[in-house]
DNA sequence: CGCTCGATTGAGAGCATTCAAGCTTAGTGG
DNA sequence: CCACTAAGCTTGAATGCTCTCAATCGAGCG
């Protein structure tokens, strides 16, 4: 068991959230529970990657929104790809299926990332996302994306990072499947530990939204294996695991690991 | 050994490819020859996305174009990322550096394709490109694209259905990586063989204009284990392989392998 | 002709998977 | 409040597959 010192940073569901999120100050600006109200994206945007200049020009992008209870799907693979999708708030899971009715994790989004780019191409999504977790999502309407784009250069420059920022977390993921299973686990855990730090959250506590299966998945590997692996891991003292609380004791060991 | 009877659709390289162009009449409307001229990239764009309409408007984007001899790198990771780049004819690879000095391969591309669309994210280069055989490359100036997008909506839509392409392709090697090893060389023959129908060449016959190290790097399987299941594939009457010359000769019994 | 590089094939070792059992946690209902 | 249940996690043992190591073969080239 890990002791009452553990801090629980990213512990935090749609209920409890907001107190963290004055504590940043910037992701969570403001609240507002009605279920279909309209947000502006500027504030969203801003963080990842827009001038505080260029948010004037983009603050008339209003969208929708979408509460997902963990399990629920915000698309599936065939749908037509109408809108791309922001995460406010939760985990979510995008799986894609094989020929032989198998499902495979293809990523794992959380505050601040963008899913959803892979229908732009066919119209039609190629993945299911599924909620790990309460989910709070942003919708955003391509067509009216495009028509921002169009009007606003710097919009139209930052939907292609995005998008190719996208390619390069694909691409990531392509090579990290070609390492050793301990590389693998150790590089998701890395991975995590980063994203969750860009979201202002500990870098080394956390708690694990997905289950050792979806982890599995994942990597390339099964869950008996991923459970080995932490297991061993928390041998090595390189840090403690407990059911989904992770607990990172020795990041550059866990580095050192990669090379 | 395969028989003389054998059809080398794809077996032309730079010197003797125009031939084959003029009959399929689209792609290769022109050849010049110069070592820095400019080509007008709308014909290119064409036959990929744009419909006739469009392509006025892009004729003014031009861009000059590079010869590359086998071995030779288009760019390296970490360069600026200052174009994209279209492949005219010949093949390219994209190998991904590991930490630990290793080199892992993550695409191969043909004509008509793109690629260092990795690079406009962090405006670096996230992989190296290097021609497998003789290469005849376009190079797109990405500020210049970007301008052009601005202008012309069609083209703005056509970049981001381009980069979601190579989201959807990124994706779908990830998922093959977690399937069963025979499948993944199966996958890779039916990938192969309709990329090359889809440039007007022959779906059965075919050149490797790769090793089997460099096969078994892109599907995480060592060169033996790649010769293994070609061998195996070839007792079982699904192709006849020698050396590079591949001939299909039961696509459908390769396509039940992934199912 | 001999050299080199890539491909093929065999044999043995190593490691992840499979199968199975026991354990923990969370949720449910008495 | 506690027992019960189910789902997820951990751990062990044996199997099977891929990798490693090694030898051979063949094609291309100087």
């Amino acid at each position: 068991m890990l002791g009452e010192t553990l801090i629980k940073p990213n512990f935090a569901t749609v209920g409890s959230e907001s107190v963290l999120a004055k504590t940043r100050g910037i992701i969570h600006r403001q609240r507002n529970d009605s279920p279909c109200s309209e947000y502006r994206l500027g504030e969203w945007w801003l963080p990842v990657g827009l001038s505080e200049g260029d948010r004037r020009q983009l603050d008339g992008l209003v969208f929708s929104h979408r509460r997902l209870k963990p399990a629920q799907a915000l698309y599936r693979s065939g749908d037509s790809c109408g809108s791309v999708y922001l995460v406010r708030s939760g985990f979510i899971k995008t799986v894609v299926l094989h020929l032989d009715g198998r499902e495979q994790v293809s990523g794992f989004y959380m505050a601040g990332e963008m899913l959803g780019l892979d229908g732009i191409a066919s119209g039609k999504h190629a993945s299911d996302a599924r909620a790990l977790t309460d989910s709070d999502i942003c919708v955003v309407p391509y067509k009216r994306l495009q028509t921002v784009s169009h009007e606003a250069q710097a919009m139209q420059r930052y939907l292609c990072r995005v998008l190719s920022q996208e390619i390069v977390r694909k691409q990531n993921m392509m090579v990290m499947l070609g390492s050793m299973r301990d590389q693998r686990v150790a590089t998701f855990l890395l991975n995590l530990s980063g994203r969750l730090t860009a979201q202002g959250f500990s870098a080394s506590d956390f708690l694990l939204r997905m289950s050792r299966d979806e982890i599995g998945s994942l990597l390339g590997i099964k869950l008996e294996t991923v459970s080995r692996i932490f297991s061993k891991f928390d041998k090595a003292k390189l840090m403690r695991i407990a059911g989904r609380h992770v607990r990172i004791l020795n990041i550059e060991g866990l580095r050192a690991m990669l090379d």
